[in-house]
DNA sequence: ACCGCACCCTGAGCGC
DNA sequence: TGCGCTCAGGGTGCGG
């Protein structure tokens, strides 16, 4: 699923094939939720228009045109942005790589799941978004609009410091996981990385985040900085549909400590990996080596 | 202001 | 083989 280190990774290859190009023609599917700007809109405004920024906030991609306008992406579960041309057996069904040659690496084609599709002029690669559940988003912010899911992002995980989330944690009496996850507190972590840093930090998921004790948010954000910038060094994390945009997957998953690995011995004791239910999403810790 | 929960969606994996 | 069920989860929005 893509969090923080997934999009960013994602930005960064994306970049190149989106900056300084001038849109020629866009292609969508039809309306949805996923939607946020009507696709007809889309379709409308942004041909003739040049990329001049990809930025990321959080979880979203926001790309700047030339006319100040923004087209905002989040990839929400199983979002993936790439370029065409792309070959990846990764993006074929189930039933369609297991008619395939075992080496045989086809180049991906639009399919329904494929929502929106940039072209540039003739001879340039386009850039695809694919999202299998709807989960994501797209939408366009007009010149000096404020967008209200965007102004309510809190700071970037990544320039967090204990003294943004301390002050926080004071005030709130659910699980400190819930408030990790929580993007208008700090905006990029998901379940996976928030598990991580948890884990890091020795830091139990269920811990009231008002008694997490102020050297204990110290090592959590800690925790946090390590956790997302070695996962970006290596591509992301590729559990479930994540993909690079070169439809290759990120190396972060080999590296996990904690998640999604229940039953399993703890990296650190031994002991065994438990999953519990937070706030109606999984959360996975040690016994032992959290308190 | 804060908290918990239902909901959006679809493919994978399971039991029968 | 194939059906139907459950599960996964980011973010929003609701009711308490």
């Amino acid at each position: 699923m893509p969090e923080l280190p997934e999009v960013e990774v994602t930005r960064q290859r994306i970049a190149p094939l989106l900056l300084g190009r001038r849109i020629a023609c866009v292609e969508t599917t039809g309306d949805s939720y996923f939607f946020l700007t009507k696709p007809a809109k889309l379709r409308r405004a942004l041909p003739g228009r040049t990329a001049v920024a990809l930025d990321r906030h959080g979880k979203y991609l926001v790309v700047t045109l030339d006319n100040r306008a923004r087209l905002v992406l989040h990839l929400g579960m199983t979002g993936q942005l790439f370029g065409g041309g792309v070959t990846s057996v990764r993006l074929l069904s189930a039933a369609a790589r297991a008619s395939l040659a075992p080496e045989a690496q086809p180049v991906f084609r639009p399919d329904s799941h494929t929502h929106l599709r940039l072209r540039f002029a003739d001879g340039v690669p386009d850039i695809l978004f694919r999202d299998v559940r709807k989960f994501g988003k797209v939408f366009l912010v007009a010149e000096g609009e404020v967008n209200p899911r965007l102004a309510k992002l809190g700071v970037d995980a990544l320039r967090a410091t204990s003294g943004d989330l301390f002050p926080l944690l004071r005030r709130r009496h659910t699980a400190i996981k819930n408030v990790l996850l929580d993007q208008s507190v700090i905006a990029g972590v998901g379940n996976i990385y928030a598990d991580e840093a948890l884990f890091l930090a020795g830091v139990r998921p269920l811990r009231r985040a008002s008694r997490v004790t102020r050297a204990e948010c110290e090592r959590i954000v800690e925790a946090l900085h390590q956790v997302l910038r070695r996962s970006i060094e290596t591509g992301g994390s590729s559990i479930s549909d994540y993909l690079a945009p070169d439809g290759n997957d990120g190396g972060y998953q080999d590296e996990r400590r904690i998640y999604a690995r229940e039953g399993e011995a703890c990296r650190r004791c031994g002991g065994r990996v438990r999953r519990i239910v937070i706030g109606q999403r999984s959360a996975h810790f040690c016994a032992r080596c959290q308190h």
